[in-house]
DNA sequence: ATCTGTCAATGAAATAATTAGTAGTTGACT
DNA sequence: AGTCAACTACTAATTATTTCATTGACAGAT
């Protein structure tokens, strides 16, 4: 066999979860970043397998504080925000931004007080 | 060990690939698809394999025609652009759909021209 | 009836993502 | 110095995704 399973082109859910909260904490221990997770969800070492997994994948940094590591984000929500529309626009929208707001638009989550906002906020734009 | 990798929520690069051979063409049979795509990036037995799978995901259908299988999709464009940006919406911004449309009039493909027409575009929504 | 080309089915291999156990290290505190 | 708790590193298991060779069936041509 050649070739094999591609890189996932954006966060996947579980690492998007914990650069979550790195997001809001603005810097964090395994340990603290297992305590924000809700429920328990994950052991303290497979946070440090998917934490490790993202420093190799540029997404954080750590550095040393004592003992513990101390991780850092290296890209903000933005930059990952605008990244996943860039996915979006290219590979289901062709490119096209306002055929990503038709869909959007006629979206459930969209009524027309949100529509009121939109425009509100596009006029901004200027 | 417990768990592992989940499902992907939206269709996967190579499945959006073929998906797109489908809904270009209408229906197609696995020979047309190979053909179909770009610098035979794929062999006839692993468009086959995919296509097997994309059924087996409810993606797709197909019915004898002679010999071969002639596929059709069982979800439109439409249906699956929705799909994501619902799953995009829920992961990355927080259920609001203003949070995406920020983010998307600060992309770069979105000059003053694009937000000329996007605004158009929401006036005729009512 | 045998050969040839076209197809679907199956199996297998390689990589990615996800979860977690275990071993081993190190700093702190008797 | 010895013990303990907190931490990291390493390893393993499991499912998903992607790719393709091979096998076998079957129709049409010879």
């Amino acid at each position: 066999m050649r070739v094999a399973r591609r890189k996932s082109p954006t966060l996947t859910e579980v690492e998007l979860e914990l650069m979550d909260v790195l997001w809001d904490k603005g810097e964090a221990t395994v340990a603290e970043i297992v305590e924000s997770l809700p429920d328990a969800r994950l052991a303290y070492s497979s946070v440090l397998t998917m934490m490790r997994i993202l420093e190799q994948k540029g997404y954080v940094a750590h550095e040393k504080e004592g003992r513990a590591f101390i991780y850092r984000a290296l890209i903000d929500r933005q930059q990952a925000q605008k990244s996943v529309i860039g996915y979006l626009l290219k590979r289901f929208f062709n490119n096209s931004p306002e055929l990503l707001v038709v869909n959007l638009l006629d979206h459930e989550d969209v009524g027309p007080a949100e529509v009121k906002r939109l425009r509100k906020m596009i006029e901004e734009t200027k």
